[in-house]
RNA sequence: GGGCACGUAGCUCAGUCCGGAUAGAGCGUCGGACUUCUAAUCCGACGGUCGUGGGUUCGAAUCCCAUCGUGCCCGCCA
């Protein structure tokens, strides 16, 4: 509803300023604070003061003239407070916005006919999900829901590193290493029991006797060349290993949930010749240049001074020659890719998109979104190969085992006599304690860097998932209480709604907020940022628990249109929080 | 040394792209509100030279320059 209005204003103020023969290019339209009445404003007068040669009140209120109210479908009135046009929404926008919201897909916009490839999490199967990680599924996750709310077609991509050396390493400990040397594992789970042949192995390349390191090496060096020859036995033997982790990474990213719609393997762009392609049509650039018997790109032209290598002077290619076919291979399937990935590939990405742009490729369609580091305490980093830092598995279960200490603490508290099982506890504490690592994370612009405490993470105060997760279960509650289906309201709603009923400031400013929400999900979609999708989940939470607490729906004295009216309002306001739950890819939960 | 990012209240963060109305939240501290559709809620108080210094502008947390601090990167690893 509001990009209708706000489409309306534009057309609006662009006509009395042509009318007027001012110039249109920049209409400063903004959303006025909250204690104006309007919910849309223009601060254009400001620049027009010197160009009118009057005063910007003056100014505006000419503008104001000229704008014909009558004409428009969306805006009531249009007021000036000193340099400011303000527009305020007319009766038909409140009632148009609740109508839209009552539908449970409310926040969908307009199919747009373009498919975009979302590739996220791609963390090297080596052993697993530890918290650093775990930024990447749920910013990615968040990202796919958002772009797919926006219109795109969407499809989510893990790209599995199956073909790199740490793989060959840990192909070559897999096989070497005796299970009984190593220690125990701490989960029953394949990632974590294979793990420690990776580890093992990798300290023992790093301080085992040279004569052994050196047949070592040699062994994974041949590993490697195997895969580069698409040799099928090599495939096999990393297979083995790699398909191993990867299941159980997939059982931990599922438990996010963190869903893909396909797992786009490294090697697969070697077994099809696409990387040897990629190589040989490098190596016809003018960029490209043969030195110490490797291929590189020079890239000096680009400002990066550091010369990309992409093929070895062993003949092996390296992980980003392979993602260029990888790309290319994107590209034939989808208009656009975004690719979320850490701060640390920044010049990598970098690399591929000047390689890909090189082999004549327009990478406007690739972008990327890059989040920073998650370190421990004391500035320490998490490595699997090293052991350090805290398993997503653990972070999970602590946060549902502090969700359930939460709800059963509750228990004796609560004034709703809906008598909880055994099940809604442990479904809330799920709901809950997931919800809250997720939205922790999800809420934060991704380039800020966080530092990980058990504490901060499993904070169920603050602005957190359960305080904008509560105003969902009591928009259930009440629907529930009314006697409607929170899961199908719109058999329930009274067939005309008489919007005029909800005329107090509280429930004119819910209506607004929800009204914003297909507007934040285009803006959001179009800067690639879900943590606004969170900022407004907190902004909407406030807003309800203004309504909740000024305006009785079921209560005695509510009189029939004014209770079926609020009703609907309830409906709409728990399908504009599902929704945006929803995109944050945090469940919302029917009663806490 | 070079590149990129970040710096807003004691702490954790919005707001910065696209400059506009007294810079917003939460936590913490202090003080209030449950015979009421669930108090995981709400109301109030206290708390900020928006890292620092210049510049542009009618107007700067927001744009430009410089500078300091922090993180990441600068490998024929991924």
């Amino acid at each position: 509803m509001f990009p209708a209005l706000r489409d309306e204003v534009a057309s609006a103020l662009d006509a009395a300023l042509s009318a007027r023969e001012l110039p249109t290019d920049d209409l400063g339209i903004e959303e006025p604070p909250d204690d104006v009445d309007s919910v849309l404003a223009s601060s254009v007068a400001f620049r027009l003061a010197g160009e009118v040669g009057a005063a910007p009140p003056q100014v505006a209120a000419e503008l104001a003239d000229e704008i014909d109210v009558d004409e428009l479908r969306y805006v009531d009135r249009v007021e000036t407070q000193g340099p400011y046009v303000n527009f305020l929404p007319s009766p038909t926008y409140y009632a148009e916005t609740v109508e839209a919201a009552t539908a449970d897909d409310y926040g969908h916009r307009p199919d747009r006919d373009e498919s975009v490839v979302v590739e996220h999490t791609s963390a090297n199967p080596t052993g697993p999900v530890h918290v650093g990680r775990a930024r990447n599924p749920i910013i990615g996750d968040a990202v796919a829901t958002l772009l797919s709310y926006a219109g795109y077609d969407v499809d989510r991509h893990y790209y599995v590193n199956d073909a790199g050396r740490q793989i060959a390493v840990f192909t070559w400990a897999y096989e070497t290493f005796d299970e009984a040397d190593l220690p125990e594992p701490q989960r029953e789970k394949a990632d974590y029991e294979l793990v420690r042949y990776y580890r093992k192995g990798n300290a023992f390349l790093e301080d085992g006797p040279a004569a052994e390191v050196e047949a070592a090496e040699a062994e994974i060096e041949s590993i490697m060349q195997g895969l580069e020859a698409g040799d099928e036995d090599a495939y096999e033997r990393v297979t083995e290993v790699v398909d191993q982790v990867l299941g159980g990474m997939r059982e931990t990213l599922a438990r996010l949930p963190a869903e893909y719609d396909e797992f786009v393997k490294e090697t697969r762009f070697m077994q099809d010749g696409s990387t040897d392609d990629v190589v040989s049509r490098l190596q016809d650039v003018d960029e490209a240049f043969y030195e110490d018997g490797a291929w590189q790109l020079d890239l000096s032209a680009f400002g990066m001074e550091k010369p990309f290598v992409f093929l070895r002077a062993d003949g092996t290619s390296l992980y980003t020659t392979r993602d260029v076919a990888h790309h290319e291979w994107k590209f034939e399937q989808y208009d656009r890719a975004v690719t979320v990935i850490g701060e640390d590939h920044e010049l990598t990405f970098e690399e591929l998109r000047k390689a890909l742009s090189l082999l004549g490729h327009d990478t406007e369609n690739l972008e990327q979104l890059f989040y920073s580091w998650v370190n421990l305490p004391g500035g320490e980093g998490m490595s699997t190969r090293e052991g350090t830092g805290i398993d997503l598995d653990d972070l999970l279960d602590e946060a549902i085992d502090r969700a359930r200490e939460e709800v059963e603490d509750r228990l004796d508290d609560r004034i709703r006599d809906d008598d909880l099982t055994e099940d809604d506890i442990e479904r809330i504490a799920r709901q809950v304690g997931i919800g809250a690592v997720r939205y922790d994370i999800v809420a934060k612009q991704p380039t800020k860097a966080i530092t990980f405490e058990w504490d901060r993470a499993l904070d169920f105060e603050a602005q957190s998932a359960p305080y904008v997760q509560y105003v969902h279960a009591r928009c259930c509650g009440i629907l529930e209480e009314a006697g409607l289906d929170p899961g199908n309201v719109q058999d329930g709603l009274a067939t005309t709604i008489d919007t005029d009923a909800l005329a107090t400031d509280a429930e004119r400013d819910l209506i607004e907020t929800i009204g914003r929400f297909p507007w934040e999900i285009e803006e959001a979609a179009d800067d690639l940022e879900p943590h606004r999708i969170a900022t407004y989940t907190r902004e909407f939470a406030e807003t309800f628990n203004a309504f909740y607490r000024e305006c009785p729906v079921l209560a005695d004295d509510v009189d029939t249109d004014t209770r079926d009216a609020r009703l609907a309002l309830v409906a709409a306001s728990k399908h504009t929080m599902a929704n945006a739950l929803n995109v944050l890819g945090v469940a919302p939960p029917r009663s806490m």
